[in-house]
Formats: C-alpha cells, structure tokens, sequence
DNA sequence: AAAATTAGTTGACAAAGTCAACTAATTGAT
DNA sequence: ATCAATTAGTTGACTTTGTCAACTAATTTT
C-alpha cells in the first residue's frame, strides 16, 4: 500500500479539517431549523430515531444517541406527558418499557422532517443534475473510506459500448497494467491499435463488445473480434482492480462465448501474459485450454504470452 | 440545465440527509478532544479562531463563531485572567479592542490543535495513497458544488503525456463533442486512428503532444505531428468545459508553435470544424489563416470542414 | 437464596447559553 | 457644533442543557 510522503500527508489532514469545518457550518445551519420548534435539539434527536425506528427502549436510545440514561429519561418523560409517546412494559423484561410514538407524536413531529427535508433539498436544488450526481459520488466516496458500513450491492451489468467507453478501456489498459505490472507506453501502443481497429469497421454479427457498469461507472470490458469465419478472438479483457472477485470478469467471458456460439463460431482463441493469474483462473474455469508459451519483450522484460482456446 | 427527477431528487436528498448524520457522528466523535482539556467547546472554537487569525476585535469573533456577545465577553475575561490573551485598545475607535493570544495561549492551545490534528490524521492514515486522493478529491466536490467559495488557482501545467493519457484523449473526444454536438461513434474512430498512430510511431523529435493538468487532473490535449518535411499537423486540441476560458487552449497551441518552429516546419496545418468557435478564436489570435472551408458529414450532419494555417 | 447486574428514575448541581439593560465611544443629521 | 442614533463591549439575572451519583425494582449469576 503506498503512503503519501509526511508533508503531503499534513496538508491533506488539515485540507480535511478544513472540510469538517466547512460542513460542520453547513449542516449547522441546516439543522438549526428545530430552534423555531418546540423540542430542543436532543430531543429532536430522539424523536427522529423514535420515528425511524419501532420498538426501541431506554437504553437502546441511550446507546443509539450516545445520552446521558438520566437525561433521556427526562426527555421520554417530558415526551410522555405531552402525549406524543407511550410507553409499554415489555413482557420479556419487566424493567423494560418499549416506547412508541403515537400518532400525535408523528404529527408533531412531522414539520421538523420536513423542515430537515426542505433544508438539505434547498441546498441540493440549485445544482445541475450532473454536479448532484457528483456530489452523491463524493458522499459515497467519503463514507466509504472512512469507514461507514455501506449496504454492498454486489450488482453489476453488462451493456454494448457508447461514445467515450473506447477511451476508458485504452486509458484503464495503460493505466492498470502499467501500474501492476510496470507495462510500457508499447502496450498501450497496442492497446489503441486494437481499439482503433475495432472502431474502424466492426462487422455488429460477428464482432462485438461489453462493458461492466457498476453504480454508473465503467468497471470492465471485454472484445470479441473475428480472426477467420471460424476463428474468433477474445481481446481486452479487464476489470477494474477494486472491483474484482464479483465475478465480472468472468460473467464478461461468458458473454462473449454465448456471442460466439451464436455468430457461428467453432473456435475462440486468446492471447494473454502469464503474468495475469486472476485473468488465467477465469479462462480455465470457462473452458479455455493453454495450447502455447512464448516469451517476448513487447512491453516490458521477461514476458511470457500464452494462447488459449476453447472449443466451441 | 437538466434537472433529475421528482423521485430521484428526494432519494437524493435522503442520501444527503444519511451522509450529515454519519459525517456530525464521524467529527464529533473527533472533535471530542476538547473534553479532557481545560476548555469548553466554545472557548475552544474562539482560541482556534485566535491562533488562526491576528488583531481580531469581539465583534469579529462574534460574527465569525455566530456566537453570544455577552456568552462571548466572558469567554474572553476568563482568558484574560488566565493569561491566554491581551486586550489592547483599539488607536482607531476607542470602543474596540483588539485582541491577540500570548505566548502562554498559544502553548496551552498547543495539545488542542495537535489533538485535533492527530484525530484526523489516524482517520486518514489507514488508507491507501490513492484512496486519501479520491477523499481529498471528494471533499473538494462537495465544497465547490455547496457553495463554498474555494480559493480558486486558475493555475495549470503543461507536460508530455504518460500511459493512460491516450486513453483519456479518446475518452474525453468522444464524450465532450458526442455531448456538445452530437458527433457519432465514427468521430470517435477517428481520433482512435489518430491516437493509434501517434503511439505506434512518431518521431519525438519532430512530433510531440501535449498534456494540460490542473490540480492534478487531466483538462486538455494537443498533438503536433508530422505531415511533411515542411508542415506539421495540429491535432486534437481540446480543453474541459469546466477549464475553458482560463487560456489553456492558447496556452497548447503556443507550445506546439513554439516546437514546431524549433523542429524546422516551415508552416502549420489543421483541421477543424465550422461550429468550434471558441477554437477558431484561438486559432485566429495565434496568427492562423483560413484557406478552405467544405461541408461534409464525416460524423455528423450539415458540418463544415475548415483548413486553417499558419507560415512560421 | 443471596449477590451482582441491569433498566430506568430522580435529586442536586454545574455548565452552557440567552436576554435585556447598561456604559462609553463613535457616527450622522441638522 | 450639538444632539440623537448607533455601535462595541460588559454585566446581572435567568433558562436550558447536560452530568453525576444515589436510588428502586426486575433480572441474572453463582
């Protein structure tokens, strides 16, 4: 894992602080709006986790909102009184009381969800579909590596190439390969030859490719191009390093194969380095025998190119 | 501007509402620190603004922290009895005072700054190089979009292109003039046949292309190839939408004059299209004359095809 | 069955924050 | 030049918010 050199490092920590102070404002002001309301700010704390959740007790609460218990217990009382909660004995515990809000409770509650709603909505509103969609990656991006537990879709899909997606497969080739593998601006040579090729004129019944999309974002590619009427070739497959281990790459060869199959193919035939251990674990589990090695230096030193098949 | 719609809006307006919570947990849970010092949230939010900021007087304090006067004079007093700050009075309104931090408030507001710093720091230094960029990136999304007002560079560079470059050169073709003008996959072809070429074999010394970065990313390309001994070829200049206007553009087309002549080309050609008019405008500012203009629909209808030149 | 633990409550108190009245200097209008 | 209005800052009285430790009653552990 590389590490960012010490000055590097403190600059980021305090452009990070600066950020916290930023936001802390910006949200500051945004959830100020239970001032002009009658429940103070931890108890609108608790009353939006009493609105989102059923059935919690005290001490759930008190965990949850990280409370004092007695000053918790204040509020629920408070809360009670006013009849906007009631609490039951739980029959598991006798020490227990399960509270839930009542419908009066969600009434008066409701303006202070909508006044949160409105407020984020107003600051989102004004920016172009394009800079929200940013913004919501950024979100994500920063929960992500900072440690929030993100529900993990897992879902990826495969879809034909649109304008722009040569680009990424040409700059992820030269991009991953030539930082795993110290690969040089050869291989990207060749790389764009292939592309070029392949935009150049591809016959749409016998050659093909998909790209992997995953939240929007290309993750994968692969080719499949006509070497003879019998023969097809499987060229630039890769799956982006974060998101390997779902099994795109090896859904991506398959694509390919049943593309094969039915454009009439008896035979396909790859070209790979027999470096690329994942890659090499997808064309066996697919089918695909070795039937040739030979080393070469075409993009860097001791490379080892390997020809796989498979019969259709 | 497009705009998302009804139902995407209020998802992402909960999004936004599930990233508040998480980031108010995330920094309280940092900003914590302050518990086991000698000072109170608020007085720790005026000594940060004390230490950051020379000759402020209360009322600028005030405004800054969005504080109680009266709350705030207190918090003053008390630190000048402590002897973490001086008052002196103002020379140039006699009801003001400007206050500075001692030497003794700055050390005791030393282990507070460092504290804040270090929680920072372990929440970054777990993660990899390229992961704090992604954060330091997000973050930076995030203020610009929310208004706030980042000190802005308008400070790029020039430089060769690495591996990845092409790719982003196909790319950015492809997408940016697919959006802005509706060219179709066949434009996109090209400029794989031109970046293909380009990588396959040029003569460094008589070809060259250039990449313009800005805050580390990408945000412009020109090439400068070989047509004959006499005329060099200007190619794909482009610059992002969101940096135009800050003189990129004339910025490349300078330094591929400035190599050309230095090569021995005698003039300079390029292609462009009618409708590029904020090309053409660099074009003509750079000295370059219109000699043909003819319509074509290489990729797209009704377009117009223009030779410009210029004698070095 | 006694001891220890747990959920929740309560009183006493301290800290944080607000409000309005006040002083003293400055500014603006005539 | 003078007087009203404004501004910077302070202070006392007060409310709200939050903490702590002691307490009760139910439950679990030994």
């Amino acid at each position: 894992m590389s590490k960012p050199s010490a000055s590097v490092f403190e600059k980021r920590v305090n452009e990070v602080r600066q950020f916290n102070r930023f936001y802390t404002k910006q949200i500051g002001a945004l959830s100020e709006n239970y001032l002009d309301s009658d429940f103070s700010l931890a108890e609108t704390r608790v009353l939006y986790e009493l609105a989102h959740k059923d059935d919690l007790t005290a001490k759930q609460l008190c965990a949850d909102l990280d409370m004092d218990a007695g000053y918790l217990s204040r509020i629920l009382r408070a809360f009670e009184e006013r009849g906007l909660i009631k609490r039951v004995a739980s029959k598991a515990d006798g020490r227990q009381h399960l509270i839930v809000m009542t419908a009066k409770g969600r009434k008066e509650f409701t303006p202070l969800e909508r006044g949160a709603f409105d407020g984020v909505a107003q600051l989102l509103e004004p920016l172009a579909n394009e800079k929200q969609e940013e913004v919501m990656e950024a979100m994500k991006v920063i929960r992500n590596a900072l440690g929030d537990e993100l529900p993990k879709t897992n879902s990826f899909v495969l879809r034909p190439s649109k304008p722009g997606d040569m680009g990424w497969v040409l700059y992820r080739h030269a991009a991953i390969y030539g930082q795993e593998y110290g690969w040089d601006e050869r291989f990207e040579s060749l790389v764009a030859d292939v592309v070029a090729d392949y935009l150049r004129n591809h016959d749409p019944s016998k050659e093909n490719c998909w790209i992997a999309e995953k939240d929007g974002k290309n993750v994968g590619s692969i080719f499949l191009v006509r070497e003879s009427d019998e023969i097809a070739k499987l060229r630039l497959l890769i799956v982006e390093p974060e998101t390997r281990g779902m099994g795109i790459g090896a859904r991506l060869v398959e694509e390919c194969i049943r593309f094969a199959k039915q454009s009439g193919y008896k035979k396909i035939r790859l070209w790979t380095n027999s470096c690329l251990h994942s890659a090499r674990k997808i064309y066996e589990r697919c089918g695909f025998y070795l039937v040739e090695e030979s080393p070469h230096n075409m993009f860097g030193e001791g490379l080892v190119g390997q020809t796989w098949e498979l019969i259709l």
